[in-house]
Formats: structure tokens, sequence, C-alpha cells
DNA sequence: TTCCGACAGTGGGGTCGCAAT
DNA sequence: ATTGCGACCCCACTATCGGAA
């Protein structure tokens, strides 16, 4: 690949990162388990990065590529090429590249694709082609994504960790704040305030396992119904209404309703936090699949909002009127929502005074579920917005379900699971005797788990085609799940949602599992 | 010294829509 | 027409590091 002249600008700039060099600090980077010397080796190479090619640096960082799919399967990576000697690759030019074969098409394709692939593989060295392969299948796992590359450009520039983490949530990109402080240095941080038109990372919530346990951590707090939705984040600056996702995607487009209820408010300038949900003629929420249907829907929005109507629902006020309200307790904050928005367009909640109060957030949850709801988020009521984060003044509480299944198969893991079996193959009772399945699950175990299912599995394996390990079905365990699902990949037309493993039922035969039966009389809400 | 918050990793099911077959 | 696949929606849980208490 003769780049000559590419590479010769490249050293006049003093920019134009080496490849090899990404490849061998991804590889410390994975080595190591410290997180102060990822941050170390990050620092290191962000120093001697270009802003130009930080929207590179930073996802091949992260194990991602910025052109999404590429359209290369294992069948054309797999295919041995000769390293090179020495590196020469510059990241811009594998960038280049990449995105060159992203774009073939039409006939001949994959003999093109191959054949930009086996260029790329020739010209890089033997450890670049590790890091290329495992970028393009998405199995980079160094143990360092954005807080890390974060932390690591704070040291980098000089610039306080939390302001450069502040900056990003606010920016809703690590790129653009990477790009703006390598440019300008700490001083470029100050461009990144909250503005009207412009999506901030969503604050999210931790789960607790009963309304009293996050009542005794919360204290004096608000009970607010938890819907089953799609989050949503909506900006009105004038006539221009901009709605986002959680991650932050503009469907403005695909939700007519909320440009329209934007518009009835009494505000001019101002962006809130809430959920859409599609509800039925009588008010009831429809299942989840029906709501994410309907907003997923690009194509036919006119039909598709005909059809599933969406409301939305409102529960935080980030910005009112040009004042950033951020770092304001949420009892102010909820305030400013209330001036804004009237009664049916915000989440249903009550107060609760703290433990002595339980049994006021305990009857707000039985109602919420009997209205057909998810469940209930608990809310201290002196805690700022803090976008981007998990934060500990939010916990949601939902009903969890348990089942005694039996173990029909399990899957070999990968990474840290690599050579246990992890992902299992769950089963019901069916009525002639023989077990269907419901849905697999790799959550919930523990190491020793892990080991344990692993050898136990192996004595009852049947079968071993390499990914799969099909197994006598005589081990039965207990699975927590949120509810059913409608599904058309299994039998009974049903599937666990969030399943997850609590422990073995070492206790049990397979004959006292529990039944398909009895699952759908259980849960007769979704299959009617 | 112990505790706990924040992260990364390990994947789950469904839906839509595009591209290849 | 069908099928495979990526990108998003929803998400739970454990292990680990390192700062807070």
């Amino acid at each position: 690949m003769p780049r000559r002249g590419v590479r010769a600008a490249c050293a006049m700039h003093h920019g134009c990162m080496l490849l090899s060099r990404l490849a061998q600090v991804s590889q410390e980077v994975a080595a190591t388990s410290a997180r102060s010397r990822k941050i170390g080796l990050l620092a290191e190479l962000f120093r001697d990065a270009d802003a130009d090619d930080v929207p590179i640096v930073i996802p091949y960082l992260a194990g991602r590529l910025p052109q999404g799919r590429l359209g290369v399967g294992w069948k054309v990576l797999s295919r041995p090429v000769a390293p090179a000697a020495e590196p020469a690759l510059t990241v811009r030019e594998v960038h280049a590249l990449l995105t060159e074969l992203g774009e073939v098409s039409g006939t001949g394709a994959q003999e093109r694709r191959a054949r930009l692939v086996g260029e790329l593989m020739a010209a890089a060295t033997a450890e670049e082609q590790r890091f290329l392969l495992g970028l393009i299948t998405g199995e980079v796992r160094q143990g360092a994504l954005d807080a890390v590359a974060v932390e690591g450009l704070a040291r980098a520039t000089g610039a306080p960790a939390a302001d450069v983490r502040r900056a990003v949530m606010l920016a809703g990109s690590l790129q653009t704040v990477a790009q703006a402080l390598l440019a300008r240095g700490p001083e470029a941080l100050e461009g990144f305030r909250l503005t009207v038109g412009r999506p901030v990372l969503p604050m999210l919530a931790h789960t607790a396992a009963s309304v009293s346990e996050a009542v005794d951590k919360l204290g004096v707090c608000a009970v607010e119904e938890k819907l089953d939705g799609i989050r949503v984040q909506l900006h009105r600056d004038g006539d221009d209404v901009r709605v986002y996702t959680r991650t932050l995607d503009d469907i403005t487009d695909r939700l007519p309703e909320l440009t329209g209820a934007a518009l009835d408010l009494k505000g001019e300038r101002f962006i809130l936090d809430g959920e859409v949900i599609a509800l039925d003629g009588a008010g009831r929420p429809r299942s989840f699949q029906e709501t994410a249907g309907r907003v997923g829907s690009r194509v036919d929005v006119v039909t598709a909002a005909r059809t599933v109507p969406v409301s939305p629902v409102f529960f935080d006020a980030l910005s009112v009127d040009g004042q950033d309200l951020l770092d304001l307790p949420f009892a102010e904050r909820h305030a400013e929502l209330a001036r804004l928005v009237p009664e049916p367009m915000r989440v249903r909640r009550t107060l609760v005074d703290g433990p002595a109060d339980l049994s006021a957030a305990e009857r707000f949850l039985a109602d919420t579920l009997e209205r057909g709801h998810e469940g209930v988020v608990i809310k201290a009521l002196d805690a700022p917005y803090s976008a981007g984060r998990r934060g500990a003044s939010w916990l949601k509480v939902k009903p969890v379900h348990t089942l005694d299944l039996v173990v029909l198969a399990a899957e070999w893991g990968h990474g840290r699971r690599t050579g246990k079996l992890s992902n299992l193959h769950l089963g019901a009772r069916d009525a002639d005797g023989s077990f269907a399945m419901l849905g697999k699950t790799f959550k919930g175990m523990t190491d020793a788990m892990l080991a344990w299912q692993t050898e136990r599995l192996r004595e009852l394996a049947v079968e071993d085609d390499g990914h799969v390990v099909t197994v006598r079905p005589e081990l039965v365990v207990e699975i927590a799940y949120d509810g059913l699902q409608r599904s058309t990949r299994y039998p009974a037309g049903v599937t666990l949602r969030f399943a997850r493993v609590v422990r073995y039922r070492e206790d049990k035969a397979a004959a006292e599992a529990d039944t398909v039966a009895t699952l759908l009389a259980a849960h007769r809400e979704v299959t009617r």
C-alpha cells in the first residue's frame, strides 16, 4: 500500500498516530487490571494524539468501529495473511480503508471486500492484525471504556476529571469533548453547557429489592410510577421541538404526538425528561413490545401513529426558560415541571415522609401495579440530576417472579467465561412430559456457580457441537424473571423477560419443575 | 481497616428495516 | 418473498478497583 504522500504530510503535522501504537497500548491496557495504570497508559497515548485523530482513536480504544457495519464476516477475516515486518499503518489510513470496505456493494462485492481486507492485513504487523481482528469482530475487551478514557484525557490535558466527565455528559459524546480538549486545552471545557436543542445523557436508576429498602435508604422521597415504555428527552426552543432517546438518537420524526404536546405547553424554551407509552382505549398501558414497535417504526409514521398512538409522561425538568436546573434539588426541579406541564402529562407520584410513612409507599406501588404499570421509581427529593450516571438517589422497585425450570442445554462462554458453560437453555414441563424451551440466561451466576455448573452439565451432556452442549433434562434451577413476553421463537409462544439464575435446586427432580400451563395461567394478561 | 460506588463484561428478547439470497 | 443481520429499544447481575468512611 504505497501511500507515501499521505505519510509525508503527516510528519509535518506531527499527528497521524500509528496503528501499532494504538495496538500496543490496547494490549497493555488489557493486560493490567489496575484502573490507575490503564488511565496512565491512555493519558500517555492522548498526549501524543492529534485532535484530528480523536474521532478514530476514541472509538478504536473502546473496541468500536466508527463506521458501524462493514459487511465482512469471519470467512473473509480468518484467511491468514503474512504480516508486515515493520509497522507503518496510520490510524487514518486504516480508517479510510475500513470506510471504503463498508461502502463496497453491487456485483463482485464479496471478492472486492476480500481483496481490501487482504491488502489491509498484509500491511499490518502480527500485533496490528490481532488488534484489527478484535476490532472488527468486537472482541477487544481491554477493561477500559469511556469512563477510563475520561480520566486519561483529564490526566493528559491537566483538566479536572470531574469537569471532563460533566462536559461529556452535557455534550453526550466523549469524542466531541476529547477533540476540543486536545485542540484547545482545559479552557475548551467551558464551551460545554446545557443547551436547549443539544441532548444530555439521561440519569439512570439503581434497583432496590423492595419499597422498604428504598425508603430506608432515601428517607423523605417521592414515589413515582415506573412506566414500561421508551425514555425520551424533549427539547423545545420556540417552534423548534426535538425528541431524543436514552442514547441520544433523534426520534422527533417518529413521534409527531410529542411535537404537538410540546407546542401546547405554556413555555417557550425547556428540556423535559420522561417516557412515552402506548395506552389502550381504557387508558391502560399496552405491552412494551407494542410501544417499542411503534416508536421503532420509521417508514410509515402516519399509519403507525394512527394504529398505536403514544402519550408522553414527564417526570423531570432539566432546563426551563434558559435556566439550567441540573444542580437544583429534585424537589425544585419538580416544582418547575409542575408549573409547566399539566397533570395528565406528568407521572403520577406520591410524597413519602421517610421510613415511618412506609405504608403510603407500599399502597402506591400496589395501586400502580393494579393500573397495569411496571413498578415504581423512588427518588430522593434533595438530589441533583446526575446526567449520564446511575445515581444512588433513584431506586426502581419492580415485582419479581420465580420459577423452577430445567436446564436443557448450555452454551460455551466468551471472554472471561471462555471454557465455562455459561448461557443456559431453560425449559418448563409440558403436558406430554417433554420440556418446552422458554428462553436463555447467563445472569446471576457467581464464578463458583459457573465452575460448578460446567462440571455438572458436562456429566449430563449428550451432545456438544462446539457451541451448544445439549444435556439430559435433569438439573433444576430457580429462575427469577420480570414477566412474560409474546414470542415467535419459542414453542409455548412466550418467553421470559430478563431471566436470571437465583440458585440451583438439587433437592428437586425435573418432574417437579414448573409447567407451561401454570406459567400461562399466572400471566393470563399476556396470552389473552 | 472495611465498606461501597462506579465500571466493565457477559450476554438476554423483540422490533424495524435494509441488503443479500 | 424470505432470510440474515445490525442498530436500537428494554435490561440484571457479578467481579473488581480504589476512594470514602
